[in-house]
DNA sequence: CGCTATGGATAACT
DNA sequence: AGTTATCCATAGCG
């Protein structure tokens, strides 16, 4: 079960029962003990998108509508080869995740890097790397050489500032990211600029030789 | 612009067209013009969920489904007072996200905090912090006082490596991350847990006072 | 990008 | 949890 092989689950057939017959005029013959039903219930009606103040209906819709989130998600992973992340906190806080959230944050931060505007010496495009291959904030403080401690605290101070501030800086691109506090009625708005392809980023950011020090979370040697 | 006011943009108008009628007998009028066209597309099929082959329809079934997918999470939201934040990648790497991803992630790593072992004298829980009400990582470097720098450095340079493999470290307690490189197929099989509420994590994880310090990204003062 | 037919998600009810 | 009737997302085409 380390290597999320699935183990027993069948993910695949699941999805598909297949019963590999022919589709159409497909007599579903379930529950034939009382197939004359009329008109037993009202079945789906349209809601008007409002919260739900009911809180017991409140969290089965929640339950079901995030089971079926996370599983057009899924889905879309699947259909378009694409990594998708969902991070989701219900109304008490307790919270839903989907895919691989973790690897996908730092490929997220790792898109839109902190600049780190002081550093000692020289920027990390021109290839100023140590010469085991890790960049300056990798390394161990105490392999900094004496002469240099100052301006690598320095360094190191800012980078930490930028690190603490950076969630909340890095909206500065062409991201979606001016929400108060996600009052709850935002998220309509949001997906409206997100539905008009207004959060489209292709900025590679790194390898960049714009003479600033970029950030990033992890190189490349995720250490599993 | 700034505080994320939504300005021109009518979002809940928008979702909600709402015809203020009898919502039954809705006579759908579209295209009087050309009443009479008794079959001229196939409509929708069943797709089979694979990895789609052929470039383009990746690209629009990409486009279509996220769209979708963003919407649904936005009915999520607003219906349940949740909070949700997506991040998606594309094949080629571009990046699409929804929601406030940015406070969200930072939600996200306070809850599994990353743990210090060692760091100056004394662990947060206590209330070892500054008279200024900052903990000790945010002080700047020039505040520490001189015969702390040793061990301040020290727990900085922990603080820097937990910092790096924080995310890929986080994936001890209960949620579902052990996902070797997202292989495009386990997706549905991360559903598959998902929706079996294997991910549901309630650990508080702060304030607690196991004695080891926890590291949080930003105490309470985000700043804007 | 619009349209349409249909598969599938899901609100309400047991 | 199971069922069903509805409504909506969306695959396939212009």
């Amino acid at each position: 079960m380390e290597d999320g092989e699935a183990s027993t689950i069948t993910f695949l057939p699941t999805t598909e029962p297949k019963p590999l017959q022919n589709p159409n005029l497909l007599a579903k013959p379930k529950k034939e003990t009382k197939q004359k039903k009329p008109k037993t219930t009202k079945g789906r009606q349209k809601i008007e998108i409002k919260e739900i103040m009911l809180e017991t209906r409140r969290q089965v819709t929640f339950s079901k509508r995030r089971s079926g989130l996370f599983k057009k998600a899924a889905e879309l992973s699947v259909l378009c080869g694409a990594q998708i992340g969902i991070i989701t906190f219900s109304r008490c806080d307790r919270i839903y995740s989907f895919g691989n959230v973790n690897s996908l944050i730092d490929k997220y931060l790792r898109k839109a890097p902190v600049m780190l505007r002081s550093h000692p010496g020289g920027n990390v495009a021109n290839g100023e790397e140590d010469n085991d291959g890790l960049m300056w904030w990798e390394r161990a403080v105490e392999s900094v050489p004496e002469e240099h401690m100052e301006e690598y605290k320095n360094a190191l101070s800012v980078l930490r500032e930028n690190l603490l501030t950076r969630i909340y800086q890095m909206s500065g691109d062409r991201t979606v990211e001016n929400l108060p506090a996600f009052p709850n009625e935002m998220a309509m708005a949001d997906w409206k600029l997100t539905n008009e392809n207004l959060m489209a980023r292709n900025d590679r950011g790194y390898g960049g030789n714009n003479g600033d020090l970029e950030f990033a979370f992890m190189p490349q040697n995720g250490r599993q």
